[in-house]
DNA sequence: TCCGACTGTTTGATCGATCAAATTACTTGT
DNA sequence: ACAAGTAATTTGATCGATCAAACAGTCGGA
């Protein structure tokens, strides 16, 4: 048995191949009676058309391209798990496919999109781990790419929502806001934040959500600035850094990451011993929930859903030429949520505090 | 400026389009003066050949599928994000690219392999996840479809060197079992197993290495028996099976997981106070790694890279037809290395139990 | 000198779809 | 009843590469 194609299809049919064109493309140019016809032939010789002939007379490829960040860089982990389902599930029911490349930096990044465009044909990408001075979101503008970005622009200078790209994201630093709030609803005066090194946008965003409700709060400036550390992320990194804060006055400790959280919680155990640990990690991450850590839950699936949404409407409008749907919405931030624990206290007796 | 393309490029050269093609595709051809101005101006131009016109003819895309796992089945969290990264970057090396797909179930995934080979004239496939009567290497190989699974044929009638398909895998038993009797010289006589239900190749295999250091050790089957548990990935899951092994003698827990073992850790620490919790652990996640629990490490960029060497050598046969290099290993069972770590006390105070 | 073998290069056909324009069929108004 | 307009369908050209076969040029041997 040969493959069906266009023409071996048509011909079986008595009608031309651009019919069944037709019917697949524009269907409400064909006569209803014609396309049941159509439609019952495709569907009993299980007809496909190809994607490579389509895409070579198009130059659509209906395939997005997503950068794999290097592992242990921003969304990572369960994170990127569940992103990427999402990302590729939503993708799938529109009609699009996800493929994966890698790259070094972002300018390798930037060489990679003119790789894919050129060769695959790729339709859009969807960015991640925006940051200061983010280069890749020019280039992509600059060149009319289709893209969505998943987190927003972090140039100080210009307000994101008027941001000439669509983008979502999750609110991290009301996040961390809220769980800043809760502890001084607990009483604690002194609170610490555990953060990356400056330069990350979502890092710094979450710091700041950290920062203005001390401030709110009456915290003076020299003080905050003694509460917090800027460090790599690791769990080791986190309980050693957590000593410093604690030895500063820390008694409670918001944190930029689970792994981070998960150090602090070892120390504050330690330094506050019978008292719950009182610390917040940030993205629920399965860990954090077994080990009864608060932290800051991020809607990722719904981020990852929209924006493919946003992606493959800006798609479909350069196609139809811009009726049809409703545009979603183009600047979106996500509420984060804050997940609260029971706050188990935890000790795992780090060697170098020589616990018996 | 517009779009270099074979023709346009050869017009403007003075030879031939198919000059140029034997260039990119058999260099040989061509007399070494007309390769190299052809070459200059390859470069010159940044011409690239398009994907999609390529496709059409040969039939072959240079795309790779996998299908995403859901959420927390098989590889998940840390391991995927390295497993996807490692199989992504060899791949790009070779000249391929991944594509993802999503599938409710095996049967799904086989539907989605003829919609993707139909429609997008994927190459091939890497597979994840083989279990016991997998259905999908039969009609991979029923049609023909090169792929090389992550993962052993379980299909216990069956020598899995002798299987007709290729794979990669780690000896996870090999791991369980260096474990267990890394316990038993360690002086423990009642080793616990805690395992995922029967039916998940790598999860059966891993208890297998635990029972058979046993039987080894001369531990009545019956006592086997009592040592065991199989339950749903999970801390909690892992603390409440944890419990009842202990109450049945067990003084040291080998897991199938580090989310069960981070469990289990908790319940030994309660039990045994003061003595190191006896535990392993599974895939050697960097939780394991940050709380200091001994785990077993599978070298899973080495299997990725691998799967895709011997899909690409697999694929380029086909075209060259057999000559060139040498195959890659076929059916390659890679060693997992037990990390062990100083066991750190853990203590985290499940409430049921009621700490202080 | 002429033929066959080989090397290097070019030409025509093709992969399977869509686009754009041409063709035919069917309404409708006057 | 006929021109004009619209609806439905068909035809020719094209996207950009590779394949297969034809074509020229070189060389050694009879």
């Amino acid at each position: 048995m040969t493959k069906t194609t266009l023409v071996s299809l048509a011909d079986s049919l008595g009608v031309s191949r651009q019919t069944i064109s037709n019917v697949i493309n524009a269907p409400h140019r064909v006569k209803p009676e014609t396309r049941a016809r159509v439609e019952a032939a495709i569907s009993a010789s299980g007809y496909r058309p190809s994607a490579a002939a389509r895409q070579l007379r198009t130059r659509r490829s209906m395939n997005l391209g997503l950068r794999l960040m290097p592992v242990h860089d921003g969304i990572n982990g369960s994170i990127l798990d569940r992103f990427l389902h999402a990302l590729t599930e939503t993708a799938q029911r529109d009609g699009y496919r996800l493929t994966l490349f890698c790259a070094d930096s972002d300018a390798d990044e930037i060489h990679q999109y003119e790789e894919l465009l050129q060769v695959s044909d790729i339709d859009g990408f969807v960015l991640t781990g925006t940051h200061h001075g983010d280069q890749r979101t020019a280039w992509l503008l600059d060149h009319d790419v289709p893209f969505a970005a998943f987190g927003r622009p972090w140039n100080d200078a210009e307000d994101p929502r008027r941001s000439r790209h669509a983008w979502v994201d999750v609110d991290g630093g009301a996040g961390t806001a809220e769980a800043t709030a809760a502890f001084l609803d607990d009483g604690h005066a002194s609170i610490g934040f555990l953060g990356w090194p400056a330069g990350s946008g979502a890092g710094d965003d979450r710091r700041a959500g950290w920062q203005r409700t001390l401030a709110a709060a009456g915290v003076a400036p020299g003080r905050i600035q003694e509460l917090t550390a800027s460090i790599d992320d690791g769990v080791q990194t986190g309980a050693v850094a957590a000593r410093h804060l604690i030895a500063a006055g820390a008694t409670a400790i918001v944190c930029v990451s689970d792994s981070l959280a998960l150090g602090a919680a070892m120390e504050l155990r330690r330094a506050f011993p019978g008292v719950p640990a009182a610390v917040t990690g940030f993205d629920d991450t399965p860990v954090a929930a077994a080990v009864g850590l608060s932290s800051v839950a991020q809607p990722i699936e719904a981020a990852a859903r929209h924006a493919v949404a946003v992606l493959t409407h800006q798609l479909a409008e350069t196609t139809t030429g811009g009726a049809g749907v409703p545009a979603p919405e183009q600047h979106l931030l996500l509420p984060a949520a804050l997940v609260r624990r029971t706050p188990y206290p935890l000790d795992t007796g780090i060697p170098t505090a020589g616990t018996p």
